[in-house]
DNA sequence: TCATTAAGTATGC
DNA sequence: GCATACTTAATGA
């Protein structure tokens, strides 16, 4: 197998302060995978053998309700490390990753983590950091829930999905993965059948634009005026 | 204000 | 041509 190249690791926030000698010791430590869409990377309660950095598409991660419902926690954008069973003083899998689209990822044995935390400058604080966004973004989802009505929070989800993986396109910012009115329902506690209503309102609003499996936002300001309310 | 039911059309392997 | 994705309207909690 060829090297990995130390590019790949350079602008990577848990990476960025650290001497190539350093991400080269990382990167002949790491196995590179390539998953197709809808496979699972690791599964919620499983021993957390290793953590992963996705390199590239995004994760869907998924919790298991008692009655076996399978619900979105949350999405992980191209960049971030996953998996970090380890930061959290767990040694299983919280929650299950399944891959939105296709992805390409790094991983390391769990045993490595505080190996890592220990050598690496700034490892340890980006990882904490991770766990922090993330926490922040399901507590803010909790609040959404709870106090916002079902247009507001499609619209908040919306625009935390083009913030997090959107990439530019004439005419707007499309959500970089493939993503469904039922996915969308699942991450707000809605039905599809509201979010599909919602969809064709704002894009005869001129809010979104729409195709099987692809959402455009082309006005992100009037959507923040609906997350809003 | 929304979910549910129902009955359709559109899309892509 | 079949399964999946999506749309729309009606009904009622």
């Amino acid at each position: 197998m060829p090297k990995l190249d130390e590019s790949l690791l350079r602008d990577i926030p848990p990476f960025r302060r650290l001497e190539t000698r350093a991400i080269r010791e990382i990167l002949d430590q790491a196995v590179p995978r390539r998953f197709d869409a809808g496979d699972a990377v690791f599964r919620e309660g499983h021993e957390a053998t290793r953590f992963y950095l996705l390199l590239d598409g995004t994760i869907r991660v998924m919790r298991t309700t008692p009655t076996g419902e399978q619900v979105i926690s949350l999405h992980i954008p191209a960049g971030q490390l996953f998996g970090i069973a380890a930061a959290l003083g767990r040694d299983t899998y919280p929650a299950t990753a399944h891959c939105a689209g296709e992805c390409l990822t790094l991983s390391w044995p769990m045993s490595l983590w505080q190996a890592f935390v220990a050598r690496y400058d700034g490892f340890a604080e980006e990882g904490y950091k991770t766990v922090g966004v993330r926490v922040s973004e399901m507590n803010q989802r909790i609040m959404e829930l709870a106090t916002r009505r079902v247009e507001q929070r499609i619209a908040g989800a919306l625009l935390r999905l083009v913030n997090q993986t959107g990439r530019k396109v004439e005419g707007g910012i499309e959500i970089a993965f493939p993503i469904t009115r039922q996915d969308i329902s699942e991450m707000t506690g809605s039905t599809l059948h509201t979010v599909s209503r919602l969809l064709s309102q704002w894009e005869k609003e001129g809010i979104v634009t729409s195709r099987r499996k692809h959402v455009t936002v082309t006005d992100p300001h009037r959507l923040v005026v609906i997350a809003e309310g």
